[in-house]
DNA sequence: AAGTGGTCTAGACCACCTA
DNA sequence: AGGTGGTCTAGACCACTTT
């Protein structure tokens, strides 16, 4: 099987240009033609056989760059990369499929009050301790299950919205769906591996020690002040994190 | 403040065009001076502006969609998105750090065996029942300290030199850094959480019911045939994943 | 010197949205 | 109709690598 031959690009499809050639080269290392570590033909050549301009294969190339599958050199050429671990990327979207359909989801609030910071609270806040904050504890369910438990520390500002929006249910849902307006600039998370006991446990309606991810996060303003600081404690029975690298058809 | 004002694209900079823009954009959104939800100049203005063409607008642009700061309507406008948690994403690579000095790592092979694959290999693998596998059984240390517990099933192929490679220190370093190259083309992932006990305690030296992230990986080779079936176990106290979503600076 | 990737232009044309 | 994003061209010029 020759590279390239009789393939060619429909100029009357409404796929672009760009991504039917990023399809086709794709397919063609699928299917071993060009395989790991070889060299792809040079821009040029395929500038000519798909009678595209060299933008158009540029944009292609970076998109495949993107994709992990191949590497470019300049001076020497385009070269199928070979599948690495480390290019694996989970996104929390698996959790969010989750939230997706709002009727199925709800939140009780088990705990709100006015707080003082700690310690530890302050250092993440930014504050001193002593400071005002709002302590808040509530537990996710879907389907009538309890899925998650979160407990987050707020920064007390009178004269801002933000703890008020961060108590309803709606805003929650935003933070996670992305319709709302969050009043957040940015965000850091850190998931950790964590076992369930106790309280934890029994408000998550699984047996003592069951297996979970812990998601701490710290949410900033625009002014670039931590406002939130907390964690989701997420039932391992409920969720995973999956990723697929290399290529796949 | 205006926008736009003054700030403009340095043609000598080494920094490419594009590039700059989308610098130049994120840091205008980091300063509050295009909010959330609030719309972008039009590209024609951007063009007038920043005297590039019409390319090197849509670039950055597509760069600023690409790091999930902005999203676009065709028609409509540009807009700046909202932080969303769904956009959390996080590599592997965290845990490849682990990896990257070769020295300070080592493997030990606590067991390596012909076997026969049962239902749940067998499906895993794409075999029948009772064909034979190999089995390996390896502790991996960082530091002299065991971290990870990597129990592997590998479809027995004779004629092929993956059980080889697969058994050596090499492949498992190259997996991980990619400078080898691999006999895979592609690979699932998924990422559970997991409390170790008994056995697994004690090789990984850490006490019973301890919180560990469990790595489920399938490997294929380039005639798409499941290769390798097994499990990363790893453990919590050395391993976390970090990541960050909205504008940071 | 020849071959390769990388950036950029100055337009053209199209599709979509709002009025 | 006028404004907006989206694709594409046919070159030009540059930087890097190999011969």
């Amino acid at each position: 099987m020759q590279p390239n031959d009789n393939i060619q690009i429909d100029r009357k499809s409404f796929e672009p240009a760009y991504m039917q050639l990023v399809n086709i080269l794709r397919r063609q290392i699928a299917a071993g033609i060009y395989r790991s570590g070889s060299q792809l033909p040079p821009e040029s050549e395929l500038i000519d056989h798909f009678g595209v301009s060299s933008m158009t294969v540029r944009r292609a190339i970076n998109l495949l760059i993107d994709q992990g599958v191949v590497t470019t050199i300049q001076g020497k050429g385009t070269f199928v990369k070979p599948m690495e671990m480390r290019s694996f990327s989970f996104q929390l979207s698996n959790l969010t499929n989750l939230f997706s359909d709002k009727d199925r989801n709800s939140i009780k609030i088990l705990d709100a009050k006015m707080s003082t910071a700690d310690e530890m609270i302050a250092s993440k806040l930014s504050i001193n301790p002593g400071e005002r904050t709002l302590y808040i504890k509530r537990l996710i369910y879907h389907d009538k299950e309890p899925i998650m438990l979160h407990i987050a520390n707020l920064v007390y500002r009178p004269y801002r919205r933000i703890v008020e929006s961060e108590m309803e249910v709606s805003s929650l849902h935003g933070l996670f769906t992305g319709t709302d307006k969050t009043e957040f600039k940015k965000g850091e998370f850190a998931i950790e591996a964590y076992v369930i006991k106790d309280e934890e446990a029994k408000l998550l309606m699984v047996p003592d020690s069951s297996p979970a991810f812990k998601l701490v996060h710290t949410f900033y303003d625009f002014e670039d002040h931590a406002v939130s600081w907390g964690t989701f404690l997420c039932r391992g029975d409920k969720l995973c994190f999956t990723s697929k690298v290399g290529i796949w058809d």
